[in-house]
DNA sequence: CCTTCTTAGTGTGTATTATACACTATTTCA
DNA sequence: TGAAATAGTGTATAATACACACTAAGAAGG
């Protein structure tokens, strides 16, 4: 026990929300929690804090080893200092959120096994302590911001059509949206660079690919241009 | 030396910006820092988080110790786990920015003496490790948030004519509006309304005053409404 | 090869909202 | 009593948002 100090310190953590688009449905990471005594809920991925990374690195580092998942958008949501009940040590928990793009990854999203899971935001299981208020407040905030920053394309692969842009948009916002309407904006916006690449094996007449040009984006972004769908 | 771990832990710490009105320009308050080593350099005000509050209530406490300013408006901003240089203590800081409503207090703007001092955003004095990154970050969020959150108001007495209301927002937003155009879209918010007092000792026609009606605002919010300047 | 199925892709008119703009009213003070 | 200062008011035009329905292309199956 050598780590001593004058005044007492709460632990640090930090956990992550990690949201994708699967089945039509937004679905959100979770782990299975040590604690056996609990019932075995789930849990947000996260841990300690070490002393010589930063809180951004601890968040990859942690979503990396409870999920494998690697290069996402990450962003810091909220702190959370709650006091915990009586008897229980005092821990302070630093918020991530991350959008992944499964780009075709299959994913199982009924923890039949194993012991992490998608689950679909509008059904999410038991969870630990507070982690379901992380949950509300991320969400929360993806669909707020959505609207806002050009977040949507995180959760797609690098090419992507119209059609699934719309898709995403209208997952999380959950209403339809108006398809010619769409399309104007977002053509309008021209860090949305149509490529020389079209679907394949499709049952119908294939969509052009796009990609978003995040260079281009934050050119205009720095001009005073205002993302919005 | 009581408190002991099985691992290290970085020292947790609230920082507070805090914005009033002031001299036709936002302020910001600043301490001076204890380190007399450095220049005797300002800080904004802040502090350790005990373990027995929580990361609110440490901010609050803070702002009263430093400044005696007490009942203000109070948001969590980021926090901040940069490393810090080799040698240092590892400190994380959750910073927190606060509106204050100085409602006619007279406020010294230049730190000729005393150990606290409001300074004009535009230009702010020298400032200790990080909080220069800290008060950008505030700003923009706050230049960021008074357009789509009635939080003008926080910088405003419980009373106030439109005219100040507009200065809150033309200063905050470093531009004219137009005066016609301004009264109709606030006037046309109900939760903005109109007191039976008006102005008095103004070498000119007095105008009247309004109150916000935070209530009235939550109600709409509830049901959709979307609060624009 | 022709029909059917499925999604891609396209334009216009209307309603709503944002913007630009200038004068009269009221009060104090000299 | 008039000069100075700010309060308070309405309208026309431009820009943006919204509603809405058909043709095009490719695949599959008879």
């Amino acid at each position: 026990m050598p780590y001593t100090y004058e005044f007492p310190r709460p632990a640090l953590t930090v956990d992550i929300v990690a949201f994708a688009l699967a089945r039509e449905q937004i679905q959100v990471m979770l782990v299975r929690h040590d604690s056996e005594s609990l019932g075995n809920p789930w849990a947000l991925p996260g841990g300690w804090v070490r002393v010589d990374e930063t809180l951004g690195e601890a968040a990859r580092r942690e979503l990396r080893a409870g999920t494998g998942l690697t290069d996402v958008f990450l962003e810091q949501l909220y702190t959370f200092g709650g006091l915990e009940p009586d008897g229980c040590e005092r821990v302070v928990s630093v918020a991530y959120y991350a959008l992944v793009n499964l780009a075709g990854r299959i994913v199982q999203t009924r923890p039949e096994t194993g012991d992490t899971a998608w689950f679909p935001i509008q059904e999410p299981p038991e969870m630990v302590l507070y982690h379901d208020s992380i949950l509300s407040m991320a969400y929360e905030r993806l669909r707020g911001k959505v609207r806002y920053q050009p977040i949507g394309f995180e959760l797609l692969p690098d090419k992507f059509s119209l059609r699934q842009l719309q898709h995403v948009y209208e997952v999380i916002l959950d209403r339809k949206l108006d398809k010619r309407n769409f399309r104007k904006k977002v053509l309008s916006m021209e860090f949305v660079v149509a490529l020389n690449e079209i679907e394949k094996d499709v049952a119908h007449r294939a969509a052009q690919f796009y990609r978003f040009d995040r260079r281009k984006y934050e050119r205009l972004a720095k001009k005073g241009f205002q993302f919005e769908i």
